[in-house]
DNA sequence: TCCTTTGTCTCTATATTAGAACCATTTTGT
DNA sequence: ACAAAATGGTTCTAATATAGAGACAAAGGA
């Protein structure tokens, strides 16, 4: 970590979520436990770039248009619309459930396409949803084929339940990678989310290194134990699709 | 502008666009004749972060996933989808050209909501697109409702030439902002793409201040003047639908 | 093969930032 | 209606982080 302010003021950004979408000054500055001139700074810069923009009635500030622009930048590179996403919405009429792609970033796994199941009731997430690797099946499938250090660096790091069934006991973790790595998919049962099934298998780049997963989710009573195994073989075909699209065009995404 | 690190870290990040989507550390320094020294410290900040990714292979730094991630927070957070896209998709069916929703951002216009044409031949931005204020029907349409010392500000600041038709003199700009304002509406012919026509009706928050505007685009041979009246009323009728929805819902964004 | 270019790292003089205290408004509680 | 508390914004200087040159090994090209 080389620049402090700069680590810093990123630190500070974090705060703006989904869940709290707009900070005042001393508000923001008491959450972190620092002088609340170090936040005003901090904010005050991010916003004469646009990253941030203050409210002129409550004076806080939310994030700015620029993260619209940057994020389709990222969207545009990333290249997904034509091919993979076609893959993933027949995949979610056939089998009637949500699908997603998750990427493999640092130590988490991001929701970067989504093709939602026609179904009423159905499970949600949202593009740029970031996951321990951890928790659940579509981050799992990932952590299993990551390079044992990184595996020990996530687990040691500690471990946060999301639900009371997430695997917390290192022990366990590690039989259930071991596992997955086996059989070549994942199924879990609310883990990141009560009574939502994944099943995820996953996608490597052309240096055989994992960097993403396929998954299907949905609620618990559409998805029993009997009905997996026909469920992965169209998974897993339609995986294999979008696996021959990375090989072909040597995907020029990576892990970490 | 209080923290000046934070201000060139994000400067550098502004040289990460959709032209230029990666960057080697030296490449970078000597585009923006800067030490590499700095350069690499800012980069490497960003990617322990999240918000640069560095290519395992070319060594070259990228626009990472976590702006995905902030651009999905901002466009939900405007949360346009659900009622103002609707009333736009039926415009664009009903006109057969493509509609645009632009929002004032400092001294440009941000794309930030878009209902294609379904013709083969139509005209094209992407989300989150910025253009400076003084250029083009739809950012033209918001500059001449901003107060006047904005307006001067604008066009101290510089203008720079899209097409030939570009108005660059300050004095044509006066007399057009004029216009515009007291027709309430622009329209205007290959100002910021050549042989693209645009024509804008502004929108406001509760206090009347101008904030976005609503714009229809496409090729020049579909829009003869003669054909302007009738257009333009189709647009109005929907642009007033949007303005009663941000009316009602004393829509919280605002300008600047 | 050698020369160039690359990302990364180390060093210290120098410029920037941290953090307390202060101010003018606004908001809150009574 | 009033006082007390909380707000965003500003100023100051000691303390600290950064700039920028230079060096390095590794990789690439000629």
């Amino acid at each position: 970590m080389a620049l402090k302010t700069l680590d810093n003021s990123l630190e500070v950004l974090k705060y703006f979520n989904k869940r709290n979408p707009s900070w005042g000054v001393r508000e923001l500055a008491k959450e972190m436990n620092i002088s609340h001139s170090i936040i005003y700074r901090i904010l005050s810069t991010f916003e004469s770039h646009g990253f941030l923009i203050q409210n002129p009635d409550t004076k806080k500030y939310e994030l700015g248009l620029r993260f619209l622009e940057y994020g389709q930048i990222v969207k545009e590179k990333m290249n997904l619309s034509d091919f993979v996403f076609p893959i993933m919405k027949s995949l979610s009429e056939e089998i009637e459930e949500s699908v997603f792609l998750t990427w493999l970033d640092g130590a988490e796994g991001v929701t970067v396409e989504i093709a939602e199941s026609s179904q009423t009731i159905k499970f949600t997430v949202t593009m740029g949803t970031r996951t321990p690797l951890y928790v659940g099946a579509s981050c799992k499938t990932i952590m299993a084929y990551l390079p044992e250090e990184k595996q020990i660096e996530i687990i040691n790091k500690g471990i946060q339940k999301f639900t009371p069934i997430t695997i917390s006991d290192p022990e366990d973790m590690w039989l259930d990678l071991e596992k997955i790595r086996k059989q070549g998919w994942c199924f879990s049962i609310g883990e990141y989310s009560h009574s939502v099934f994944g099943l995820g298998v996953p996608l490597f780049n052309s240096k055989e290194e994992i960097i993403a997963s396929l998954t299907i989710a949905g609620p618990e009573y559409r998805m029993p134990e009997e009905k997996v195994p026909e469920t992965l073989k169209i998974l897993q075909h339609a995986s294999e699709k979008i696996q021959r699209y990375f090989d072909q065009y040597s995907y020029r995404y990576y892990k970490e």
